[in-house]
This record gives structure tokens, sequence and C-alpha cells, in this order.
DNA sequence: TATTAAATAATTGTCGACAATTTATTATGG
DNA sequence: CCATAATAAATTGTCGACAATTATTTAATA
């Protein structure tokens, strides 16, 4: 219950570089690792007791979930979160968790749609007194459109959104701090897209998700032209 | 004129590691390293006469790409392809192609919109006597479409679909011959898309572009009914 | 002093070797 | 003969060292 996202088969790490791998990737997304900092494959790898080879194994995993950036002959930096690539990773969530809202609605199962509804009441009560903030920092929020993804049964969405965007958009919470007007909304929101799911109603649940989405969008924006 | 698709900055490879990621990746995509094969790291090396250091560097790569799997001390294996994968892979194209288009329509110049209509011309003429499996083999089909996301100026979507989707897209033509009957229906298709592009019709032209990609998907479904 | 050039230091790219694990082969027993 | 266990071979994971490149410092010149 830790952690909303180990990849199915791979909870296990079993090699060096797979738990750097894991262990860096949360030190990014935290922000321990400092963003548009230079990666010191010399000195990071004394500080994980490894070899440079092993190390370079888990900055290249990195590189593909865009967390890192790497120039040849340069070397590995974290990536730099600027207002704009958070439009554009809005944009993406955008469509590709409207398709698989749209997707879910099809094929997620009776089960699945009762575990997602316990989650939304869960979280609705857990927190209602935490207002907000909370639920997104605490990752909630997340959780919900995981599943929903995960319902679409479509391996190519949950690989590009759960495995990488996700990470990023942790990234942002983390040292944006997401405090949102949003809250109460948001979770109108979810139980809306819930019960379009429910009623199999695939073309509402994805227009529903993309408005959620694109709400966030909004306000992100909003908040960029009164700076 | 040769590639359609280097990423923008990084067209010369410098390093040793480069080359054999580019090399390997078209290998893979001709289906000259066999699909669903094993990689054997130390015969690869020999082959391209470098280390298994460099070799993995490359390896690590093309799996970011989706074009290779790796497990845990077994090693690399080349993606397997599948009806359903394709499937998967139209779902995602229709959902971010559609957005990209959206963009497209509001961001793309009226140089950029000239370059596009002067390629679907140009490429109505030069192939319109070889019938439609050349347009799809040759890919100036995926070259209308990447001018298209390019155009939509939104870096994470170019990223996910001119430098991972596309070459899977491509994979499949070399290796399932994509030889479909809708070569007269694509063109026309591509002029409307133009078209509302032109209009500055973001909504249109994102519609337009999802029915044009499903139309594909359920072509593919059709025949695998059949079957 | 500011700018450029040379020399030095540090970092990345590449290599070959060994250890750990998996796969293939052979041996053993029912 | 088949199934299982032990052994051998091959492959991946990991390491440390050297070469090539980049970044930094020092020296030289205008």
């Amino acid at each position: 219950m830790a952690n909303t996202a180990d990849k199915s088969p791979n909870a296990v790490a079993t090699t060096r570089a797979d738990l750097v791998f894991t262990d860096l990737r949360q030190r990014i997304v935290e922000g321990l690792v400092v963003m548009g900092s230079k990666i010191s494959e010399p000195e990071l790898a004394r500080h994980y007791d490894i070899s440079r080879s092993t190390l370079r194994d888990a900055l290249s995993r990195l590189e593909g979930c865009g967390l890192l950036e790497r120039k040849a002959n340069v070397g590995y930096r974290v990536v730099t979160l600027s207002t704009e690539k958070l439009l554009e990773i809005f944009r993406v969530r955008e469509s590709l968790e409207g398709m698989a809202c749209n997707l879910a609605a099809k094929n997620m199962t009776a089960e699945q749609i009762a575990e997602l509804k316990s989650l939304l009441t869960q979280h609705e009560q857990n927190e209602s007194l935490q207002q907000g903030e909370a639920y997104y920092q605490k990752e909630g929020d997340l959780d919900f459109h995981f599943k929903i993804v995960f319902g679409s049964g479509n391996g190519l969405l949950i690989r590009l959104l759960c495995e990488e965007l996700y990470y990023l958009v942790r990234m942002y919470r983390y040292q944006f701090g997401m405090a949102s007007p949003r809250a109460k909304k948001a979770f109108r929101e979810h139980h809306n897209i819930i019960q379009a799911i429910e009623d199999k109603d695939g073309e509402l649940a994805e227009i529903l998700m993309r408005r959620h989405i694109s709400a966030s969008r909004l306000n992100v924006e909003k908040r960029m032209n009164t700076l």
C-alpha cells in the first residue's frame, strides 16, 4: 500500500542496477537530487558503492523514463521542469487518459469498478478534513487515475502513463506543490467519471476525463498568466 | 530525404554506441534481426566489433524505444509483434495524433501548412500509378503524420510519437506488409485534415485524424476476424 | 585588465576480465 | 523410457582501468 506504482511483475528488484534505478527515481521525483543538476557518475557510483557500469545501466533507464537527459560526451542531467513542459504533459494526459477512460468503460470488470468506487469514497472520507492539498500530495489522485488506466487493458497505454508520465507528474507535485483549489470539484468529477464507466458509456467517460484534466491545465495556465 | 526521422539535433552520431543504436534500430525495423529472437550480446558485439559495454549502451536505448525487451539475468529479446499489440498502438495513435492535429491547427505556420500541402500533392502524383502499397511501404504516409506531429509544437508528443511509436509502426509495415485497400481514401482524408488545419478548426482536425486512424484499425480488426 | 592560448584536471566513452546466474548437457534413479 | 539431479557451458551482471573528450586552470599576449 505504500507506493502505488511498481511495475506489476518487476515488484522485486533482483539486480543492483534495478535497486539503484528505483531508488534514484524516487530521489529525483522527490527533489533530493536537484532538478536540472548534473549527474556526476563517479560521485553517484561512490554514493551507492557500485561501479560506473552498473550505475550507467540505471541511468540509461532513467533517461528512458524522461527523468534524465543525456548529451554525448557530456553526461546526464536531471530534467528541468518548466511550466511549458507541465502544460505539454497535461495535453498528452488529456488525450491518453481520455482514451484510457473510453476503453475502461468497455473493459473494466464489475469488481474493478467496485474497487475504484471504494477507493474514491475511502479517499473522500480519510481526507475530507485535510483539505485539498493532501489529496494531491499524497497521490490519492494519481491512484485513481492509475486504476482507470489499468482498467483500460491497453498495455501500451499503461506503459506510457504509469511507467513514464506519472513519475514526471509526481515530480511536479513534489517540487512545485500542487495545492489546488480544485479538490472538492475533483472528487465530484471523479464520481461522474466512474458513473459513466459503470454505464459503459465510453464516449461520455472520455469526454469527462478530458475535461477533468483540461480543468487542471487551465488552472495552471491561469496562475501562470497572473504571475 | 533518405530517412524521415532523425532526432533534430542528434542527426550526426558522435559515439560508437550511437552508431550501433541507429543501425540496429533500422535492422530491427526491417526485420533483419528477426522479431522475437534473443539478442546474444557476445555475438552482436563481435558483429559490430565493439565491446559489450558499448553494445549494452545501445541496447538499453533500444529498450526505451520499445523495440527490445529485457528480463533480468536473461537478456534482451526483440519485441514480438502481434495483432493485439498493433491494435493497442492504433488506439494510442488515435488519441495522441488526434491531439497533435488539434494543436497543429492552432500552432502551424502558413509556411508549414504550405509544406504539408506540397508534400501531399507530391506524393499523390509520384505514386498515383503504383497503387496503394507503395505509399505505405515507402513511408510517405508516415511523413505526412510526422509533419503534423511536428507542427503541434508539443515536444512530449513529438518524442512519444516520432521517436518511439513510429518505429514500431514502421516495423509492422515492413514485416506484416500493410497492403491496404485504403490508399485512395487515405489521400482524401489527408486532404480534409489539411483543410481543417488551414481553417484553424482544431476540433474538426482532431476528429478527422481520429477517424482516419480509426479506419485503419477497423481495417485490421476486420481482416483479423476473417482469418 | 581582458582575451586568447596552452596545460592540466576531471569526466565520459570504451575495453577486457571475473563473478553470479541461467541454460544446456550429462548422469542417475525410478 | 521418462523424470529428476548433478555437472558443464554459456550468458548476463559487475568491476576496475585506460583512452578520448570536455571542462577548468594557468600562462601569455595585446
